[in-house]
DNA sequence: CAGGGATATTTGCAAATGCATTTAAATCTG
DNA sequence: CAGATTTAAATGCATTTGCAAATATCCCTG
């Protein structure tokens, strides 16, 4: 299963993937499970007129107040030009609002309404469950070492972004 | 259908995403920090003249000898649509070779040639630079305790696909 | 062993995506 | 303070995507 532990890189050569093994390759894993996870609150998020970008700028604004659209892009992972037009949908449905910065009047923040905060309630159970499937049977102390480690790759990864 | 999970709590006891924070929510900070690490990989794929779907074909197939279509599909977490056309590509480009199964006329098998196979090798030391950049300040011992729950996660999604 | 599903893959098409560019406004520089 | 540069967001456009349907083949049942 796990493979031996090289800590240090051995001098020159580089293990093949083929060496470590797909399912050794942290970023082939999560990758996989994430494409389930999305792969499955689709359907859900289609019954609620959602896509993927549209879903997750309305999560980040149900946590994070009147970002810029910058930072929202940033936040919930979508391209600014996606995010954009995400954006003209969710305004057309009246689920977020979009609204001029006070200081900068290059910048728009946007804010979710009570309408797409509960839009977003609706789905939430779903994407509780699709986490508890992918977490089944694993234990509470093993989920938080879990979460752990993803904090520090995620300030890692930080240091390049925002 | 071994669902061990509270099925429906009453209402009022899930937390809400606000209450558990972006951060602390598994899927988001998976989500995001591959994000990341595709878009970090983006560039030296353009360079080479690939796509997420076909490099993640080609990085299957260093490893997986003649899958069928459908088999790369899942492995390769791409739409089965869409494979079909990096196949495509791929195949013209010499990178690939699309061979009938022997025992069903119906299916494919798909195998790398030395071609496809010096292409992905190119790419894959900038792959585990991602990787190491994901991890850094990471200690070995916290790495595989990491992707061994990765490896649980996967077979629990397992039970779902394939 | 014929007929009605399954299964493997491809393809048509509308919608979504991402890059590059545009527009507008802020900030820096000499 | 003018002009150049940077930054925020939107948009034009070619490509990519994914769903649904089409095509081809296989398998099971009566």
């Amino acid at each position: 299963m796990t493979d031996q532990s090289p800590p240090e890189k051995p001098p020159g050569t580089l293990p093949r993937l083929g060496e470590i093994g797909l399912t050794n390759y942290a970023p082939y894993l999560m990758n996989r499970i994430m494409g389930r996870y999305n792969a499955s609150l689709r359907e859900e998020m289609a019954d609620l007129g959602l896509t993927t970008p549209k879903m997750r700028a309305l999560a980040v604004l149900s946590v994070i107040e009147g970002p810029l659209i910058r930072e929202l892009a940033v936040y919930s992972v979508v391209e600014q030009s996606t995010l954009s037009r995400a954006l003209d949908q969710l305004a057309g449905e009246g689920l977020i609002r979009r609204e001029a910065d006070a200081d900068d009047s290059r910048a728009t923040r946007v804010y979710i309404t009570e309408s797409g905060r509960s839009h977003f309630e609706t789905l939430w159970p779903r994407m509780v469950e699709a986490q508890e499937r992918m977490f089944r049977g694993i234990p509470a102390e093993e989920r938080h070492a879990f979460v752990g480690t993803l904090q520090k790759m995620l300030t890692n990864i930080r240091k390049h972004e925002i």
